[in-house]
DNA sequence: ATTTTAAATTGCATAATGCAAGTTAAATTT
DNA sequence: AAATTTAACTTGCATTATGCAATTTAAAAT
């Protein structure tokens, strides 16, 4: 992945996240509680293994993910958000409603979540952060 | 771009925008008010000719940008934000918020808008909605 | 009429992605 | 203990996206 290609905020956030997969990967492990290589292999969207490989490498190296071993079994790897990936959260929660808004008649909009974060989107990114963090 | 590779709403974003170039171009149009092709060839990224065509085209067949012509010179376009366009002002601040707080030391934050986020987000939101209204 | 300008397109090199098959070490089964 | 299975990759190769320089085309300016 490209680096630095200018001092912007959101060229920065690009260069970190700026692909096709690198969010669904937070997604997966944010929102689906995935934690696992062969978890994280069966996305809808069927990511492939060496894509996968690769961005979870590049999200590691981004500190934007933890990868630590398996305690009981030492082939599988634990791959965890970090306190920078967890902060992704919002604007996942923006992705959502954008797509919400826009394309509600050709997706599967998760309406609780959508609902609540018109209400009350704090509170929301709140819980869901306590979610993510309760798995630890 | 490929597109719909699922029917979720994080997925969905991202085939209309998950590559490296498509929000840099919205926040052109958006935060720095540019309206034509030379204006956004111009920016600190160094976005190539094809590149940016290309861009243009996706993003107007995403329905996420228009192009008309420019009366006073047959030769131009204007490019102008939709309303689902607009609609991705959310996700662009919440990647300068994310990068505001994990990347601070090496970027060029904008510390106003950060604070005014962080005071009043909503407000921020509809303050930079009406700039760019105002433009059309 | 000639030159300049804006917005591309083209050709070609490199990088990213996608897919299938192969590899390696560890765990499980026999 | 040996053979098999499993998890997590890696490799090879095709396709697509990106990057860069040069060219093209129509319109505007001189």
């Amino acid at each position: 992945m490209l680096m630095n290609r200018s001092d912007c905020p959101i060229s920065n956030a690009l260069d970190h996240l700026g692909d096709r997969w690198s969010l669904l990967v937070i997604r997966d492990i944010a929102f689906f509680g995935k934690r696992a290589y062969n978890e994280l292999l069966e996305s809808a969207e069927g990511i492939a293994t060496n894509i996968l490989s690769s961005r979870l490498k590049s999200l590691e190296a981004s500190n934007i993910i933890n990868r630590e071993p398996n305690p009981s079994d030492r082939r599988r790897h634990i791959y965890s958000l970090t306190e920078s990936g967890k902060d992704l959260l919002p604007i996942l929660i923006e992705m959502i409603m954008w797509s919400a808004k826009h394309y509600s008649d050709t997706l599967n909009i998760p309406t609780d979540l959508v609902q609540k974060a018109k209400e009350d989107r704090d509170a929301l990114i709140d819980q869901l952060m306590d979610q993510i963090s309760a798995r630890e």
